[in-house]
DNA sequence: AAAAATACCGAAACCGGTTTCGAAATGATT
DNA sequence: AATCATTTCGAAACCGGTTTCGGTATTTTT
């Protein structure tokens, strides 16, 4: 047993003060049995349990963290890994995602550890040193690309992750992903109906692999229309709004400007309009855009903002699911779950100005 | 000395699966002896501790955190709590706050973690059970209210953080905070220069002390301008955009009308200007907006938000700096800085339609 | 060459918990 | 009453590091 010195004053003024080998000698127990006492074990009779519990409450005992997960060999942590910041962030799906994953991580008694990417290194550099250091138990990823070196570093290490998006190799871990695709299906069938002929589409970069899937929905919706595929009205971006400045330009000086641009983000969105705007173009009456991410923001600008929307919230609490449930049982199959984000008409977007009358019923 | 077991096969594949007792078995030393070696002590030869590091190398040991830190006694862990989210978050901060927070923590080998407030329960309930569980070394508060319980638990608690944003107890702690007083007072000033003398402004709650200060500003300058002060063109908000747009319209719809109006944010400028536009004021030549927060955002709209900015980034960097000093020597005096806002042009703001021409040289 | 100082490392305690194992005490069985 | 099964708890190892202390081995001093 350890030293039992008597302690008659009470000055557990301050919280946090009190071990476990303090109230074992108060109790005149060993240290092994307050924790079985506390932890519910099977073996300790009713009466010193609740003693012990009495006493735990009483004088405030709560356990060391490190201690307990040191002992226990896990750390109830998990890492998320910024990536780079743009210069001119936009939108708030970095906050909101924190948020989200942080509270359902809490009610599975994990902690979140933000660390951020360091520009210099490569990408995987941090997941490493968070893997070789044992601060955490498992990864939340976003942004992924198609070849993710992160997911290959992880899969290789055999180490726990879920992401937010898909990756060439999500077959072999869990994801959870918004369907991108669909969604720009139904913008895109969306604008269609509103007699829109010539779309604009500005994409994201190709190291994003959610903004190929939007691309892919976008072109498959224009063939399933019978729109001939027009490469020029195809303009790459970068997310940002400069991006979508540059992108618009290049759409609206062409000889046949499209009626309609899709963005493949809200952020690339607002820089066509601002594009649009100097250039002449009416919104919506001679251009409608349509971004995607819903931000709030978007609601307040003229006009506003007609964008795809989804639940950062649901991203976030499912995904923190799957990951317990790796956790818990890492050999289970690998599953994955697909949200679907829905259209949020607001206003930038409307039949185009002269209504070309082509036959739009079924293709020739 | 540990057991010493052979294990000439090399199968260390998976990285961090080397402990320290695996490096002194190999070396034939204990593990104190490599641990000194590793950590720089004075008392290891030349030879040794060549030896040991480049079997650390090798075998790619790093040491297990959690146990380096139970050792230790300390966490080398700062926890950040996130305010609970307005439902339509709009502007950046937090990200940006968080990321430069967790880059700058890293430099001093310092890990973020980061909690999310459930609006349930008492706003200090996270700091507390963060505290008693021993999770943390230190806080970072932001949005601070001027009785903030979260400043005065820890105060009363002893334990170390620091604030962005003042409080009504900042003589008792380090805090960071931009100049929000001097900001509006800059801002007041152009607009006064400008011509305008009925000067709208739209507050946040009174529950964050930065928002009185900005108030305060105001007021400030409108004094030492010689403009009488109009109870009815300082609107209450919330420094939401709704928020926003009842404080514009209440302020619109009056007989006279501001020709400008200072926001406290600009989620509630944009606000603003959603009104205005609703009850046809054009912006800026029928009314003059201004904003603060210097949201990315505000340059796309139309016409660009004229803002009050400053760099997130130094304030995450100076307030890790503050809090390391802190945890260094906490008996050192408390220490402050004030950075300060700058004034960004873009164009919401311009002359008024028609000007007064009061004499502005000196008040009468 | 003996004594004193120094360099170097092993042994062991420690951080604050958890968990296994075995023994003592109690109760049930025959 | 002797035997066996249960209940209940103590003892000790363990997680993986750090740090203090003391004792050789080596070098320096006289």
């Amino acid at each position: 047993m350890n030293d039992v010195k008597a302690r008659p004053e009470m000055e557990w003024v301050k919280s946090g003060e009190v071990r476990i080998s303090d109230l074992a000698a108060e109790l005149g127990l060993t240290k092994g049995t307050v924790s079985r006492a506390l932890n519910g074990y099977e073996d300790i009779s009713k009466k010193t349990r609740k003693r012990v519990m009495e006493a735990a409450t009483k004088r405030g005992y709560v356990p060391t963290t490190q201690a307990r997960r040191l002992a226990m060999g896990l750390t109830e942590t998990i890492g998320l890994v910024l990536p780079p910041m743009p210069s001119q962030p936009v939108n708030t799906f970095v906050s909101e995602f924190i948020n989200s994953v942080s509270a359902a991580l809490h009610l599975h008694g994990y902690d979140l550890l933000v660390h951020s990417a360091n520009s210099e290194e490569s990408e995987v550099e941090p997941y490493r040193r968070l893997v070789q250091s044992r601060k955490v138990d498992g990864f939340i990823i976003f942004r992924t690309h198609e070849k993710d070196p992160r997911v290959n570093y992880l899969l290789n290490e055999g180490f726990p992750f879920v992401t937010h998006g898909r990756t060439a190799r999500m077959a072999e871990h869990d994801w959870f992903d918004i369907d991108g695709e669909k969604a720009f299906r139904d913008a895109t069938s969306h604008l269609i109906k509103l007699g829109h002929q010539r779309i604009g589409f500005v994409g994201g970069g190709k190291e994003f692999f959610s903004a190929q899937l939007r691309l892919k929905g976008f072109r498959t919706m224009l063939e399933e229309s019978c729109l001939e595929k027009v490469p020029s009205l195809e303009q790459p971006g970068d997310l940002t709004g400069q991006g979508g400045e540059i992108a618009a330009q290049n759409l609206l000086k062409q000889t046949r400007p499209p009626t309609a641009i899709l963005c493949a983000n809200d952020a690339s969105a607002l820089g066509v309009m601002k594009a649009a705007r100097e250039l002449g173009f009416k919104i919506p009456e001679e251009l409608s855009v349509i971004g995607y991410d819903g931000i709030a923001l978007g609601a307040y600008i003229d006009p506003p903002l007609t964008t795809l929307t989804f639940s950062i919230e649901e991203s976030g609490k499912e995904m923190v699911n799957l990951l317990m449930r790796r956790l818990k049982s890492p050999d289970l199959p690998v599953i994955s779950k697909l949200a679907s984000a829905i259209l949020k008409l607001r206003g930038s977007e409307g039949p185009p100005s002269s209504i070309q009358n082509k036959n739009m019923e079924n293709c020739l």
